[in-house]
DNA sequence: TTTTTGATAGTTTTGTTAAAAAAGTCAGGA
DNA sequence: TCCTGACTTTTTTAACAAAACTATCAAAAA
């Protein structure tokens, strides 16, 4: 019946919760179904009932942080004076998004190569949004006349994704350490600023 | 005596020849001492006389490259018209470098941390040595007065850098194959010339 | 005295196997 | 339909012997 689907679907919210946590603190090969079967006090046999293993119940987590964090872009792209408004808006709600859940993604780092196809699915369909969303914020300024008219929006943004991605491992694989440090956040940040700020700039008549 | 060091420099010359095939085409970890002196004909023990460890070895051998690499670069970057050619001419050279010798740097991809402090030293020095250079192109611009001045080029060559990097493994980690093939190749060339362009002109007035 | 080597000591990697831990299944109860 | 305890299968860990490799050294060769 259909209060049966509600009462499932709050089920797999409440496990999905309790194992993002456990990831999140934890990682993914230190995290046993047991633990997050103890967490919420339910028999690991009821998890296997809700998600088929232990990877797809990952993937879900993950699934769900990706559609928060496209969420809170959509909801804000909209509303900016010009781009690089829109482009600084971006570069924080990633970077904290990125910082918030870093031990999440030690899966990520530990497998690096063979990934599942369904994570590479994830990433792109973020990839795409981010895409989609920026280069609509593009074509606005275009239309605004502040900026030459691009013949292809998307590969514009594209490249300045990847150019973003690049100060940020840049910053973080020259001082040796893994895990960001305050200071290496703020550096990063501005030179981020500076680099979108170049980039509009090059955009412009 | 004089005729002694020379003889003992022609073949240590002789062995970075030597290693740096068999790290190219094996990688670090699948050379051996024994394979190396094999293929020059001498005895391991020899090796370890003319130098003191393996890893001393391939940090000499990378030094090497380093160093051929950098001097490219100086002797043709004084060459040319304007600062785009120089950029260009930039990512040609490293371009080539790193894809000429990919396998070489296996040692780096699969240490990644906790790299010994000498690599970072080259790596250091390749990095500022670029900066210098750079920069200098940058400043030579600035007085020819096609781009604004510059407050700190130093800091805008490091970011330029960063972004570019990006776009090298941004392209590589979207296809996930590690050995970027043709297409590949081409592609981020492509993409790297646009960003270039775009920030050249995000410097002009 | 400098260069070279065979023999060998010391260390790391590899392979094997048994025990432990974790993933995943299932018959049956509420 | 939702849930569990007991069970099976797969993966990880630990211990240890064998093999491969790094590194050393006394002594020979140049």
């Amino acid at each position: 019946m259909a209060a049966g689907n509600d009462h499932q679907d709050i089920k797999r919210e409440k496990i999905l919760e309790a194992s993002h946590q456990r990831f999140l603190h934890y990682g993914y090969s230190k995290t046993t179904m047991n633990e997050i079967a103890g967490d919420l006090s339910m028999s690991k046999a009821l998890l296997y009932y809700y998600f088929p293993d232990k990877s797809q119940l990952y993937i879900a987590v993950m699934r769900k942080l990706a559609n928060d964090y496209l969420k809170v872009l959509e909801d804000h792209l909209d509303t900016f004076k010009n781009l690089k408004e829109a482009f600084v808006f971006q570069i924080n709600i990633h970077h904290d998004f990125i910082v918030r859940n870093y031990n999440f993604f030690d899966f990520f780092r530990l497998n690096e190569q063979n990934l599942p196809d369904t994570i590479w699915e994830i990433v792109g369909q973020v990839h795409s949004a981010e895409l989609t969303l920026l280069s609509k914020a593009v074509k606005t300024e275009v239309e605004r006349g502040s900026i030459k008219p691009v013949e292809n929006p998307d590969e514009l943004v594209d490249l300045l994704l990847d150019a973003l991605h690049g100060i940020r491992v840049g910053a973080v694989s020259q001082k040796k350490t893994n895990f960001p440090r305050k200071e290496h956040l703020d550096e990063i940040h501005d030179k981020k600023l500076l680099l979108i700020d170049i980039f509009i700039k090059g955009l412009m008549y």
